[in-house]
Formats: structure tokens, C-alpha cells, sequence
RNA sequence: GGACGAGUGGGUGAGUGGCUGAAACCACAUCCCUGCUAAGGAUGCGUACUGGUAACGGUACCGAGAGUUCGAAUCUCUCCUCGUCCA
């Protein structure tokens, strides 16, 4: 959430960086407004909150005394009817405050260029050169078939379009891939954890993935119970409401879960093959970091799912995302895409952002500083999707015939 | 699924309507004293918002939410979690 002091101290400059962000100046004066009418109304009922206390504390002392209570119960009875209607209307300001402010993002980063969408963001890096074919390479999703790794058309049947299933050396392969992210991510100092893939409101409000995106969740029917769309809801919001020591930070985790998005908005995109499921694998990186350490522990977050594709000898690039294509919730981002040489084209396979003190603000994550308690900064990335993984595993490691090589440092893991 | 019990500050735990933001003990921090198979003493020690330059105030929080009352950790209701017993 964003910081209503920040905003009341310095619009001007806030405003200016969300406006990037397409935050209207009105819309924040609005927040600004409302959050002035809310410290009003609750000074207001405070004062009259304090002066009842005082006078029900008389009260007590009236009675032991065996005083006459009558002309000071008349007092109270009628101030309390002030109070009633004062606490009214701190409660619709407080909501009215709060539903306008958790659905603004987060205030991007001055490094953050301007843009409107992917075709804006800016190459950082590329790493590995692809590999020319004496062939025209074939797509994923052929080979996926041909190979019998990848059943498109029985997943659709047991679930509904943009569900799949694996079969074989496609099924181990993945298995394989969540195994070797899991223990490489763990090389690099990030402690392996295992989290429910059912999550609440509260928890997803942490992250902010609710109230703004909820036609993109999977809701359970009869109870407020959501399937994860990443496994950073989850891990980040386990030290939700918590106040940890200096020493305890940072916390490098890394889970793998099974993510599950509508993918509401994406018709007609990726229709074809395993590019973009509603249900798919991840291994995730999240950290909770002090924020004097936030800005290393991204690097380090972005070299760990970028050693894993060189590890697996994949080219890919880095890329700095721009204002259009950053999410709600990051204050800068870099995603990795993989090249794909059948769709002949850098495709994402992991996003990596900080988001500051965004989320532990909304999730109530500090830590002890001295004697003060500050917000934490919370990152994730991915490291890496799976499936997006097997995808540019058969297609860059294609041969013409069709059959496809298994990378050198997944073969332990096939006991190969 | 049914019955009963419990949820209090970092921990143990007292508190059944006003003198309780909360005893006591432990842990922790600072200071003092002192040396002998170690301890003793003093003080401090929750969080959020808010007023004030500050000193120092105000409001809220005893699982969550709602209610009764002038006043609630304490009474009522709903929910959640944990424990024990039954199915």
C-alpha cells in the first residue's frame, strides 16, 4: 500500500511518479483528501471518546462514594449519542480511504522508463547466443505430440482449454527441472520451503493481487478460499503481521507450487500449447529483506534464475520492464525471457521485482530497528516456470528427425 | 459430524464489570554492587494511530467480529484456532 504520510508530505512528487504509473493527480488528491476527512473524523470522536472515559471513570468513583449518579448519568447518556453517530462516520471515512488506497500500485522506481507496454521495456543484457539450425526449428507444442511428452487434448477433457497433460520423459523432465531449480536456488543461500496452495482474502490483500484482481483467482465455492496464482502470495504472507529481529533478515526462501490463473483478459493469446495454462509449476524466490539490502538481494535474485537457464545452456536476455508492463505491486522489475527458436522470439520466463515496502505494509511485515519497527522490503521472482522451462528445452535442443537432447546438468536427475 | 474445555504482552501465567494496558515470574536492556564453583540490587521493557518543538497527553488493541452497559480482558452472540473425549 502506499504511504498516505509520503502523500501528504510531498504530493507533488509523488503524484508525478505515479502519474507514470497512470494515477491521475485527482485520483490522489482525492486520497489526500479523504485521508485529511478521516483524521478528522477520528480526532473528533477521539475528543468526545475521552471525555466519556472521564466521566464513566467518575461514575465509578461516584458510586463508591454512594454519591447521586443522576445528573452525571444524564451527561453521559447524551454524549454518548454524539459518539455514536461521530464513530459513524470515522468508519465510512476509514472505508472510504482504505478501498481507494489499497487499489492504487505501487510508485515505480526513477529507473523505470516509460512505456506502454512489452514492446517498450528495455534489453539489459543477453546471455548465450542462440544456435542456428540447418532446419526451420519446430514449435513446443509439435514436439511436445510428436514426442508423446505432452497430451494437450486429454488435458482439456478432464479440465477445460489451457489444461495439459505429461506423459513419460515429459512428466519426469519437469519433475527433473523443479528438482534441480529447487537444489540450485538452495546453493545460493535460499532456505526451501513448502506452503498451502489454498490461501485467504487477507493474504492476497497482502500481496495485492485482492480487491483488484480477483477475476484472475480461482475462488473455492461456499468459503473464502483462493488457489494461489503464485507461490510469492503464500511464502511472502508468512511473516504477515509479524515483527522480526534485524538478525533474522534477510529470509531467502525459495517453494515450488503449482500456480493456478483464469488468465481473464488473455483470449485468443498463447492458445496453443503450454506457454499459458491455467494451471502450471513454478519455483519461486521470495526474500524479506531489510531495505538496505533489498537493492543486492534483486541481483542476486536475478543472477540465480538466469545461472539456472545458462546452467541448462538456454539463451536469454534480461529485460527492464516499463511502466506498462510493470506490475501492481513492484517498484521496479526485470524480467528473463528465453529464446524460443521455433516461435523465433524471446518469450518470458521469469519476473523478478522488488516491491519495497509495498506489500509489508499491507501485510504488516517490520522488523525491529533499534527500537523502532520498520517495514521490511519483500522481492520474488521466478526461478523459473517449469513448464515455460520444458517448452524452451524442446525447442532449443530440437534435432530435425524431431527428437530432442536432454540437458547435461538435468541428467542426474533422470538417472541418466 | 457431536460433547466439553481453552485462546491474555517475547515466554509461563494472574485477572469474572470501574482502582487493569493489564499482577507475578522468566527472558531481554542499561546501571550498580561484588569476586569465587555464582549471585544480588535498581531501573526500563508491547503495538498502531494521533496532539505537542519537547516534557507529556489522547484513542484503540487481552484470538477475530458484533452486541449489552455510563463503563468490558471480564457478560451475550457469531466465527476462527488449539486441546481432550465420543462417532
Amino acid at each position: 500500500m502506499i504511504d498516505l504520510k509520503l502523500v501528504q508530505k510531498d504530493f507533488d512528487t509523488i503524484s508525478k511518479k505515479l502519474q507514470r504509473k497512470g494515477v491521475s493527480s485527482e485520483l490522489l488528491e482525492e486520497l489526500r483528501l479523504k485521508n485529511e476527512e478521516l483524521k478528522k473524523a477520528k480526532s473528533n470522536f477521539e475528543t468526545l471518546q475521552a471525555l466519556q472515559n472521564s466521566m464513566s471513570k467518575e461514575f465509578g468513583v461516584y458510586k463508591r462514594e454512594g454519591k447521586d449518579i443522576s445528573e452525571l448519568k444524564a451527561r453521559v447518556d447524551a454524549n454518548k449519542l454524539v459518539i455514536t453517530e461521530a464513530l459513524d462516520i470515522q468508519r465510512q471515512k476509514q472505508e472510504a480511504l482504505e478501498s481507494l488506497a489499497m487499489a492504487i500500485p505501487n510508485i515505480p522506481d526513477d529507473s523505470v522508463p516509460d512505456g506502454e507496454d512489452e514492446e517498450d521495456n528495455i534489453e539489459l543484457v543477453k546471455v548465450l547466443t542462440p544456435k542456428k539450425f540447418t532446419f526451420t526449428p519446430k514449435e513446443h507444442w509439435e514436439l511436445a505430440e510428436n514426442n508423446g511428452w505432452i497430451d494437450f487434448e486429454r488435458g482439456v477433457k478432464l479440465a477445460t482449454s489451457r489444461f495439459s497433460a505429461s506423459f513419460g520423459m515429459g512428466a519426469r523432465l519437469e519433475r527433473a527441472l523443479i528438482n534441480f531449480m529447487l537444489d540450485f536456488n538452495r546453493s545460493r543461500g535460499f532456505e526451501e520451503v513448502s506452503v498451502p496452495q489454498l490461501v485467504n482474502r487477507q493474504a492476497l490483500e497482502g500481496t495485492g493481487q485482492l480487491p483488484k484482481f480477483e477475476d484472475d483467482l480461482y475462488k473455492m465455492e461456499g468459503m473464502e478460499l483462493f488457489l494461489i496464482p503464485t507461490a510469492e502470495v503464500p511464502v511472502t504472507n508468512l511473516f504477515q503481521d509479524e515483527i522480526l529481529s534485524v538478525d533474522a533478515l534477510p529470509k531467502k526462501m525459495t517453494a515450488y507450487t503449482s500456480c493456478f490463473r483464469k488468465e481473464a483478459g488473455a483470449a485468443g493469446r498463447d492458445t496453443r500449447g503450454m506457454i499459458r495454462q491455467h494451471q502450471f509449476h513454478k519455483v519461486e524466490l521470495v526474500t524479506i529483506a531489510h531495505p538496505d539490502e533489498s537493492e543486492k538481494i534483486f541481483d542476486e535474485m536475478v543472477s540465480c534464475a538466469s545461472d539456472i537457464l545458462t546452467a541448462l545452456e538456454l539463451p536469454h536476455r534480461l529485460v527492464n520492464l516499463c511502466t506498462g508492463d510493470l506490475g501492481f505491486g513492484a517498484a521496479y522489475t526485470t524480467d528473463i525471457e528465453v529464446w524460443l527458436p521455433g516461435q523465433n522470439t524471446y518469450r518470458e520466463i521469469s519476473s523478478i521485482s522488488n516491491t519495497r515496502e509495498f506489500q509489508a505494509r499491507r501485510a504488516k511485515i517490520r522488523f525491529k530497528d533499534g527500537k523502532k519497527n520498520r517495514f521490511v522490503h519483500t522481492l520474488n521472482g521466478s526461478s523459473l516456470a517449469v513448464g515455460r522451462t520444458l517448452v524452451a528445452i524442446m525447442e532449443n535442443y530440437q534435432h530435425e528427425d524431431g527428437s530432442i537432447d536432454i540437458p547435461e546438468v538435468l541428467k542426474p536427475y533422470l538417472g541418466m
